[in-house]
DNA sequence: AAATTAGCATCAGATTAAATTATGAAGCAA
DNA sequence: TTGCTTCATAATTTAATCTGATGCTAATTT
C-alpha cells in the first residue's frame, strides 16, 4: 500500500503547517517566499506518503480537514519551539546563567556582582535565584552554587569552602536579652533554619548542658537573616553569609564559638559539557571570592 | 558580523540534534542514514549561521557547549512531539472521534453503539467522554454532542433535539413512598442534577403549590440516573436518557406532567473543517437516531 | 449562459541544498 | 613512533526543492 513509509521531511511538515495556517497554498507560498507550486507539492506528497487527507479541495479553494487541522496546531506548536529555542541559542553567546539559593545570591553574590562587572564587562552573567535543584539543560543554567554534602550523580561538582556556624543577634538584641554566655540563650528566641539539628550541635560544642529551647522555623536563611536584622532573635549564622553584616556592625557574634558546618559550598556543572571561555573566567572568579 | 541572520533549515537542527545526542558526529551520520561528512557540514553551517559555538572540538572528540546542551534538548522535544503528531495523523485516518457528557455516552449513545457498528463497519468511531467544552483541534476531537443553548463562537452547531423532563424514580420507589400525585413528592427524596432551577420549574407545570424540598444535588446525570436506579429517590429524567430505562421497566415516570427542557441537544464541529466522509455518516446517523 | 477570476495541479526543466568520496589533520593509546 | 578513531575540508555527485508555464475547477460577475 505505502511504498514510502512515513518519515517525511521536516520541510514538507513546515510547508503544510503554513498552508493549514494561512488557508490555501498561495498566501502560504507567499508567508515562505516560494511559490504556490511548491506548496502544492509539498503538501500532496505529504499526503501521498501519510496516505491521509489533509486538504478537501474543491476547485479553487482548499480546505483542511479535521487530521489535518489537528497534525498543523501540533506542529505549530513545535515549530514555534524550535524557532524560539535557535533564536535564544543565538542570543546566549558569552552568556553566564548560574543558579544559586535566594539566601546566597542575596548574601554573597549580590555584595560582590559590582565587583564582578568591573573585572569582566564583557560577561554577561545572570543569576537565577532558586531553592530546587535545578535542571541544568532545561532550565537554561549553565553552573551552580550549592550549599550540600556532594557530589551529585552526573554533575561535576568543585568543593569551593566550608564553613561555621555560630549565633548571630543584632547588638540590640544581645544587649537586650544580656547574652553574656552561652546558657543566657535559654531567654533568648532562637530562629531555626533549613538544618535545625545545628542548634544541638552547637549547643554540644558550647559545652552547654541545658535543654535546647524551641523556636520557629523560618526555612528560608534569608529569611532568618532578615528576621535576625529585625530584632527578631538569635539564628545560627552561616560564616560565608554574615560577613557583610558583622563588617557593617547589623550583626554580632555574642560568642566566639563556631560550628563547623556538616555542609559545604559546591560549584556544579553538568558533566559532559565543555565549558565556554566566558564559563572559566566565571568559576575562577567564583572560586577566588570564595578564599 | 552574521550574514546570514537565522533561519537554519530544520534539517539542520534535526541533524545538530543528533549528533548532539549520540555524542559524536559518526553516531550521528550512522543514526541519520548519512555519513559523518554530511553531519558535520550541518552542524558547521549551523554554527556558522547562528554564531554560536555548539561543540566544542578537541582532534577525535567533540563535546557539546551549555548553549548546545540547551538547544539540543529542546529541539529534541519538539521533534519528537512532531513524529508524535504525525505517525497519529497517518493512523487516523478514517477515525472520527465524537466527544459527549459521560451521562449522554453512558445513556444514549451505549445502547446504540451496536447498530452503529453494524451499519458502518468500516468507521472507527471513538467517543471522549467528558464533562468540560472540548478544544477539538489540541485534543483530536471532530466533534461533540452536546446539551446546552448553543450556539457556539467559532463553532457549527446543528441542533438535535430538544426533549422534556419528568421525574423518574424505580417502580419499587413509586409504591413505597405512594406517588399518586405531584404533591406526594414532599415525601420523596428529591435528587438535583447539572440544573437544580428545573424541579422548581416542573413543580410550577405541575400545578404543586406546596415549597420544593431540598435535597442532595449529586452533579453528574449519570451518578443521578444510578441513583435513582439504586432507589435512592426521585430525579428529574431528561426524555433522551431514560427511554432505554422506561422500555425495560427499570423506570418509571409516576406522573405524565412534563416539563419542555431548557437545554437542547446540539452536533458542534469547529467551523473553518472540512468534514471526511466517515464524519458525513456518523453526522447522518447521529441526526437519524435522534428522532 | 458566457465570461471572468481566483486558486490549485501538474509537468519539464532549473536551481539549490545536501550528501558523498577522498583526503588530511588532530588527538589518543599501545 | 605507529596505528586507530574521529572530525574538517574540498570537489563532485545526487537528491530535494523550486520555478514558470499551462490547464483545470468552482465560484462570481456580466
Amino acid at each position: 500500500m505505502s511504498l514510502n513509509h512515513y518519515k517525511p521531511s521536516l520541510r514538507a511538515l513546515e510547508v503544510f503547517e503554513s498552508a493549514a495556517r494561512m488557508g490555501g497554498f498561495t498566501s502560504a507560498g507567499n508567508e515562505l517566499g516560494i511559490t504556490q507550486s511548491a506548496v502544492s507539492r509539498q503538501v500532496g506528497d505529504l499526503e501521498a506518503m501519510l496516505d491521509v487527507k489533509l486538504f478537501q479541495r474543491r476547485g479553487a479553494h482548499v480546505t483542511v480537514t479535521p487530521t489535518g487541522m489537528r497534525l498543523a496546531e501540533r506542529l505549530a506548536v513545535a515549530l514555534k519551539d524550535m524557532r524560539a529555542a535557535v533564536s535564544e541559542a543565538a542570543r546566549s553567546d558569552g552568556m553566564v546563567t548560574l543558579s544559586m539559593l535566594p539566601s546566597v545570591a542575596a548574601k554573597w553574590f549580590a555584595p560582590r556582582l559590582g565587583r564582578f562587572v568591573t573585572a569582566h564587562p564583557q560577561i554577561d552573567l545572570r543569576v537565577s535565584a532558586s531553592r530546587h535543584l535545578v535542571d541544568f539543560g532545561a532550565e537554561g543554567v549553565d553552573a551552580a552554587i550549592r550549599y550540600g554534602r556532594g557530589p551529585w550523580p552526573g554533575l561535576a561538582a568543585q568543593k569551593l569552602a566550608t564553613e561555621t556556624v555560630s549565633p548571630v543577634c543584632t547588638p540590640f538584641y544581645a544587649e537586650q536579652v544580656g547574652l553574656n554566655e552561652p546558657a543566657d540563650l535559654i531567654q533568648a528566641t532562637l530562629l531555626y533554619g533549613d538544618i535545625p539539628e545545628d542548634w544541638e550541635a552547637w549547643f554540644a560544642v558550647a559545652g552547654c548542658t541545658e535543654n535546647v529551647p524551641p523556636g520557629p522555623r523560618l526555612g528560608d536563611d534569608a529569611a532568618i537573616l532578615q528576621a535576625v536584622l529585625d530584632h527578631q532573635g538569635v539564628a545560627l549564622g552561616r560564616s560565608r553569609l554574615i560577613e557583610d553584616d558583622l563588617a557593617s556592625g547589623k550583626l554580632v557574634t555574642p560568642f566566639d564559638i563556631r560550628l563547623s558546618a556538616s555542609h559545604a559550598y559546591w560549584l556544579v556543572q553538568p558533566e559532559i559539557v565543555e565549558k565556554s571561555d566566558a564559563m572559566l573566567r566565571v568559576e575562577d572568579w567564583v572560586k577566588a571570592e570564595f578564599d
